[in-house]
RNA sequence: GGGCGGAUAGCUCAGUGGGAGAGCAUCGGCCUUACAAGCCGAGGGUCGCAGGUUCAAAUCCUGUUCCGCCUACCA
């Protein structure tokens, strides 16, 4: 607003406070919504009816109640201190608003000649400026080369004050000179001195971080101007002893960027020290959970090293502190309408204090102030503690930290059970988004080139626990290929559903792909829901992509066709519901990634009830499960694919059908395999199969070995014996390394001693099986050997 | 100064004690009747470096380098 202001020329203190109060809330108005437009068209469904702003009149009443009752409770207090000062905002700043920037600056060496004697200290600053507020110089009591000091007196360089040598154990010997300034009037630390050995506290710096008339003849100079004309002064003087380069941090506004001056000031503070320690305890005891967990000690971290809370601000926009200054006697008053006299000496001539109050203020009551405290309405019995605050840890500081303080004070239990901190999203080179960086990433934009679904899907598969999200467009992209795939598929469903009769469960025939999909889907929905209740949100982004994808149509809607184009009318009509049931599954599992995409599909569906978004999601026990099924179709699966394999390595084009021969050992198996006879047809493109326990390799064949059995492909004039050897071989390694592994374990009476017995087993099973394709492959290599061409 | 996180395939990243994974990119083959925004197949990694614990380490511990972030009153 200001900026805004600016722009046109003018500033606030033109415009006048009213004025500027009204054309903020107009500003309010117009952009305010910006956020709440994006969170909804993201499809975000929230109560939107419990919207609220911290400026709304019930909240205003829970701040003014939240005021006067910490400063009844002794907890707000108003008090000389040394407050970060932004000299262009013309306001106090508490300490977390202040940006620490490492900054080239210079160490100068000044000298403090000795009142009496002769000789002189040298004191190192970054701040030549401040030594006209200096009220003494200090070392430590410890330190030999200044033991004899005591009672000595020096003069302040230019103004030629005599100011008192203190001892302090704060004076590091080893750093600079060891020697420091001491000025309270513009140093936290200096102040805290000042405090301990009752120093005078000289302000030679104003507001607009100018020299006032305490500074002599810097008086009306700009702090850095003053800062060069002082160390010309100190050159001509000779007490300038010399120069060093130096880095250090320096405060900056965070809103401006101007170089903050720490300057002594009445201010209204929180005592925030007990606060803070019910907040801290909340999460050590485990009764508000932080997520991912390594949170919670940055949480703790700052909860113990907290100092008291600086919460009026010298700004125009917020809420106004509740406090009434009698202009006769000078009494404060703090209350939550204005008194009707002075209670001691009965003026009405009363002012209502000008500062309003840090906006994290009324932040901090959010969770409560929002349902209505401090009535006690059915709401907050409702929905308080509520169950979790989603957010970024940029704010873990400003607002959960307050919020757990304030929940806890003022409503006797926390305010959200869990606090899950998400991740950030980055530009692709992984930097912070930031206006005047110009890399911010447009959601509206994102959404309008991509897709809502898209674009959320992404964020979810990218939101890994304890990590930031670099955010590309490609990555976008991938996706939104995935809802494509999606809407495909479900056109795929949707063509071939009969939108009258479909099978009633009763009358379903259960073929192998379908006992196997269902119980899938069971295994995956519970998986997903897992992930989803741990807040692992990505791994329910990718159950869901490598489940639907290559699950669901990679290999059950493509043997599924079988049925639905099929001409038997019994298994056309099963199929049909099960495809369709399966389907509806999916898009349940798939709604919370992909809002859109999924209503849409649902409301076509013949039998879709009302929105998705109310349906229920999917639970392990509506589907079979069927271990048999599992294992049925990995053998199958195994065959296909290794017959695949073959045709791919050999260049075999799909117009060419093969024929095979498959060798299988088991005789379930071969049922198995007997019954799928036209998956495999139609998956491997195949023509011809026979079937045998035994069967004869024939001579011009590849081999793929698969479970315990193994497929020949028939390759009559097409296979290259050299290439078929030199496949084989490739293969063959890789398995005789697998198998040198597992038994360089078996060979080691450590593991078989140690390791636990499921493990031996399992690595015994693995070498066996893995010995028998070995064994299977290296016939087949004999094979080709002895046929030399 | 203190703390946290990262370093795994060309790129972006999952994977916290028992067979190195995904997406994208690359290469080869396919317009096969839902989908070329697709299908089928392939190649590719000393899991930053050095030690240690363990029968077993990408995974646990210690040290170290580089990168990022948070935090702090050594003037």
């Amino acid at each position: 607003m200001e900026k805004d202001l600016a722009s046109k020329g003018t500033d606030r203190h033109e415009v006048g406070r009213d004025k500027f109060i009204d054309l903020v809330w107009e500003w309010r108005e117009k952009y305010g919504g910006l956020i709440v437009n994006q969170l909804k068209r993201l499809g975000c469904s929230c109560d939107w009816s419990r919207e609220r702003f911290t400026m709304d009149d019930g909240l205003s009443k829970a701040v003014k109640e939240v005021f006067v009752r910490l400063y009844e409770e002794g907890l707000i207090y108003r008090g000389d201190y040394i407050i970060n000062w932004c000299p262009r905002c013309h306001t106090a700043l508490a300490d977390l608003e202040v940006e620490h920037r490492e900054t080239d600056s210079y160490f100068y060496y000044i000298r403090y000649p000795f009142q009496h004697g002769g000789g002189h200290l040298v004191i190192a600053t970054t701040r030549p400026e401040t030594l006209l507020g200096d009220t003494a110089v200090a070392v430590n009591p410890e330190d030999e080369r200044y033991k004899e000091l005591s009672d000595a007196y020096v003069l302040l360089p230019v103004l030629k004050k005599p100011i008192p040598v203190i001892f302090d154990r704060y004076v590091d010997t080893g750093f600079g000179t060891g020697v420091l300034k001491i000025t309270p009037a513009h140093d936290p630390n200096d102040f805290e001195i000042g405090n301990v050995h009752k120093l005078e506290r000289i302000k030679v710096i104003d507001e607009d971080g100018r020299m006032n008339e305490l500074a002599g003849p810097y008086k009306g100079m700009d702090r850095f101007e003053c800062r060069e004309k002082i160390l010309e002064d100190l050159e001509s003087d000779g007490l300038l002893e010399k120069t060093e380069s130096y880095q250090h941090a320096v405060g900056h506004c965070y809103r401006c960027k101007t170089m903050i001056e720490p300057l002594l000031s009445k201010q209204w503070f929180v005592k925030v020290g007990p606060l803070a320690e019910e907040a801290s305890r909340a999460v050590r005891e485990g009764k508000t959970t932080i997520y991912p967990s390594n949170w919670e000690g940055v949480y703790f971290e700052w909860m113990n090293n907290i100092r008291d809370w600086c919460v009026s601000r010298q700004i125009w926009w917020g809420h106004r502190i509740p406090a009434w200054y009698c202009q006769e006697c000078g009494e404060v008053h703090v209350a939550k309408e204005k008194p009707l006299a002075c209670s001691t000496c009965q003026s009405n001539d009363l002012v209502q204090e000008t500062d309003v109050l840090d906006t994290w203020f009324s932040s901090a009551l959010w969770p409560f102030s929002t349902l209505g405290w401090p009535d006690k309405t059915d709401e907050l019995k409702t929905f308080y503690p509520t169950s979790v605050l989603i957010t970024g840890f940029d704010i873990l500081f400003f607002w959960v930290a307050r919020m757990m303080m304030m929940g806890i004070h003022f409503m006797g239990d926390i305010p959200f059970r869990h606090v899950y901190i998400h991740a950030l999203v980055r530009d692709s080179e992984g930097k912070k988004m930031s206006k005047s960086k110009g890399n911010v990433i447009d959601p509206l934009e994102v959404m309008d080139k991509f897709g809502t679904d898209a674009f959320r899907f992404t964020l979810a598969a990218l939101a890994a626990q304890g990590r930031d999200v670099k955010l590309s467009e490609e990555r976008i992209s991938g996706y939104r290929h995935f809802v494509n795939k999606i809407w495909n598929a479900a056109r795929l469903v949707l063509m071939n559903l009969d939108h009258d009769e479909n099978a009633a469960k009763e009358d379903r025939i259960y073929t192998l792909p379908d006992r196997w999909i269902l119980s899938r889907l069971g295994q995956v929905s519970e998986d997903i829901s897992q992930a989803i209740e741990d807040y692992r949100f990505n791994e329910a982004a990718g159950l869901c992509y490598q489940f639907v994808w290559h699950e669901f149509c990679d290999w059950y809607l493509e043997m599924a066709k079988q049925g639905l184009y099929g001409k038997d009318k019994a298994m056309k009509e099963s199929s049909r519901a099960i495809v369709q049931e399966v389907l509806m599954a999916s898009l349940k599992l798939l709604h919370p990634f992909m809002p859109y995409v999924t209503e849409e599909i649902w409301q076509k569906l013949p039998g879709a009830e009302g929105s998705i978004m109310i349906a229920g999601f999917p639970e392990a026990s509506e589907f079979i499960r069927d271990e048999d099924a599992i294992r049925e179709m990995d053998l199958l699966m195994g065959l296909i694919t290794g017959i695949r394999n073959i045709r791919g390595e050999m260049n075999i084009p799909p117009s060419r059908k093969i024929s095979i021969a498959i060798d299988v050992m088991d005789g379930k198996e071969s049922g198995v395999l007997r019954n799928n006879m036209a998956h495999i047809q139609n998956l491997a493109n195949v023509k011809d199969v026979s079937i045998d326990s035994g069967i004869p390799k024939p001579e011009a064949s590849a081999t793929a070995v698969f479970g315990q059995n193994q497929v020949h492909v028939l390759l009559k004039g097409l296979l290259d014996f050299a290439e078929e050897r030199k496949r084989l071989r490739k293969e063959i390694t890789k398995l005789e390394k697998d198998i040198g592994i597992s038994n360089k374990k078996l060979s080691n009476k450590g593991f078989l001693e140690k390791a636990p017995a499921e493990i031996v087993v399992e690595v015994k099973e693995k070498v066996n099986a893995l010995s028998l394709k070995l064994e299977k492959l290296n016939q087949n290599l004999r094979f080709f050997e002895a046929i030399r061409d």
